[in-house]
DNA sequence: AATATGTCTGTAATCGATTACATTGGTGAT
DNA sequence: ATCACCAATGTAATCGATTACAGACATATT
């Protein structure tokens, strides 16, 4: 049972002080090759760690980021979850997880995980943050390091990393008017959603440029997961009046409307042409293969851990507010096709 | 800015020695009701938070439970991450999340975690560990602070959580039998991996206890992955003696096959049965909806937090190792039925 | 030769909480 | 009145690293 080797140990079997070890590890070129080389072999030999809860407190740092999810359930962070871990792990970062509703639930505050020093950054995916919860961030002194992700909070300079959320839906929308459609509906995402409002926005734009009607009845209320895709398809199956085309929030809507649609015997996209947003990754082995926005994910959550990063390197330097946006590609695949008359 | 606050105020505000005030939050049954009240009262006028550095440091407890998995970008695991955090949260502790092959890729050990503070407990999900960091963890004081889930490693006696895969790819198995089937192909998971050969064995087990030839050349490598089915279709497709049923390992081999399939005019159910494992959340919204066994996801990760947390407790009394199995069922939807002939 | 400069290393204070041990005062038993 | 005992609190050591400051020594400058 050997006890846990301390700097102490070290300083001894290479016959320096503390002190050099420490810098020898943390800033090697300021001792002299040969301690250097001393050091790193008594490190060897004893098999020495640091103490990360020593050094997190005499550093008031924790090497740690939050990541905040509002459903850590849904599958569409994981392809993220991995971009942040890829730029964090080599960079010393650990990578800390936690869901909007459990931390209130636990009768914490978001902010406490930098005020008792768990993070010293986070990178937030929930742009429907209480607003208490908001000031708290903004009013913080680490307010610079903060980083939104896919969402965020309007008249907020946080910076952030999103997907081209308008260009995307108008890219969308026009697809199938290129094709010929007319009437085409909307399956939104959640009410009170940045993202939900900037494609839902979109769409009505899109259509009204291109002169259609945008009637209140074909836009469906939604909220990115797959039931609601299947209750929208039930109501527009009820429809007298149906449209041709469908412009949903996401694939995972996109999925469940055609499953449902698929029942009662709608065939996509012959009697039907659905677009969805996202490409996940089982889009393109739906059937059938899904015609959607991709947003790249993985590079969405190395983008975000980049920034969060850098901004944390050079605090003095407070760069303006950085808004990257990403590109999202068209793919088409087999769930749209012109009007069928 | 208000620098923060730490004990020594408190301590001050209530009139108290600091001793005291970290007996009145942290075993609040030793102090005096009024003295209680009178630091809860001061700890609400200054805002004080408690320093987990230093409170770890002193404690030799990090408060956080690594949780490894072998790719954070399979969404398979985000509803057992869900699971876990349900359980951790409301116990005070903290998620970290690592991917097996980035701890090495940074010149890090799993074991590290333990050592230099930053984990008190691990739940872990890859079962094909390096040997060396298997017997690391083996050898490890903090053996005990360790559960692995859904895979495990053969002849440890660490306590694991995982879905009764055998009698789950029974019973799969026997469906398609008990719907007629004689030619029953197997897509397997990845080589090596405990869930396959848990999951294969069953399948020709099975086969052999109903007199049914189980032939090499329908068993065919996969992953787990999409791509891997879609491989596995293809060469199904070009095969002159065909399966009628087929039992994948995953739902996304079973998503991916099918959408192969159907690029050939291959019909599932029609032309070939097709069962999934999982039952991951697109399987009930897939064309056509994906008879499956269900693994409950969300309560693995509850069970395999509730009992490393339990272990942490008590961790005198070492139950002789724990294996939870948790149960599968067979949901039967739309991708199976009777051979055609 | 004296001084300045720079490089390397060591000593000891420090981060902020927890807790072993000591102390105080009160209660009840004798 | 004396003692034992208990409950409540305080004092100060402790966890293990980092780092400000100081000191030792070597080299360069005048």
């Amino acid at each position: 049972m050997k006890k846990s080797v301390k700097i102490q140990d070290v300083a001894k079997v290479a016959g320096v002080s503390t002190a050099t070890i420490s810098r020898a590890l943390s800033n090697p070129s300021v001792v002299s090759k040969a301690t250097r080389e001393a050091v790193l072999e008594a490190v060897k030999v004893t098999g020495y760690r640091v103490n990360r809860a020593a050094r997190n407190l005499r550093t008031r740092k924790s090497n740690a980021i939050l990541v905040l999810l509002p459903d850590i359930g849904n599958p569409f962070f994981s392809q993220i979850l991995q971009g942040i871990q890829t730029v964090l792990s080599p960079n010393g970062f650990s990578m800390l997880i936690a869901e909007t509703a459990q931390i209130s639930a636990a009768g914490e505050h978001l902010i406490d995980y930098f005020n008792d020093g768990r993070a010293d950054g986070m990178i937030v995916f929930d742009g429907g943050l209480d607003r208490n919860v908001a000031r708290d961030l903004i009013e913080a002194p680490q307010r610079n390091q903060i980083v939104f992700a896919c969402e965020w909070i309007d008249n907020t300079d946080f910076p952030s990393v999103r997907s081209a959320n308008r260009r995307g839906a108008v890219e969308a929308v026009r697809h199938l008017i290129d094709l010929g459609h007319k009437r085409i509906a909307h399956i939104t995402g959640p009410k009170g959603n940045v993202l939900t409002d900037a494609r839902h926005e979109s769409f009505v734009k899109t259509l009204e440029e291109h002169n259609i009607p945008v009637r209140d009845e074909w836009v469906l209320d939604g909220d990115f997961h797959l039931n609601s895709g299947r209750i929208a398809a039930r109501k527009i199956i009820d429809m007298d009046e149906k449209p041709t085309a469908i412009f949903c929030a996401s694939d995972q809507i996109a999925c469940a409307l055609i499953a449902e649609f698929s029942k009662s015997n709608i065939n996509v996209p012959e009697d039907m042409a659905v677009i969805g947003f996202d490409d996940i990754e089982l889009a393109e082995h739906f059937v059938p293969a899904l015609t959607t926005m991709r947003q790249d994910r993985l590079g969405l959550g190395r983008q975000a851990a980049q920034i969060l990063l850098s901004r944390m390197m050079n605090d003095s330097e407070i760069s303006n507010s950085d808004v990257i946006v990403m590109d999202v590609d068209l793919v088409v695949r087999d769930s749209t096709a012109p009007p069928k008359n």
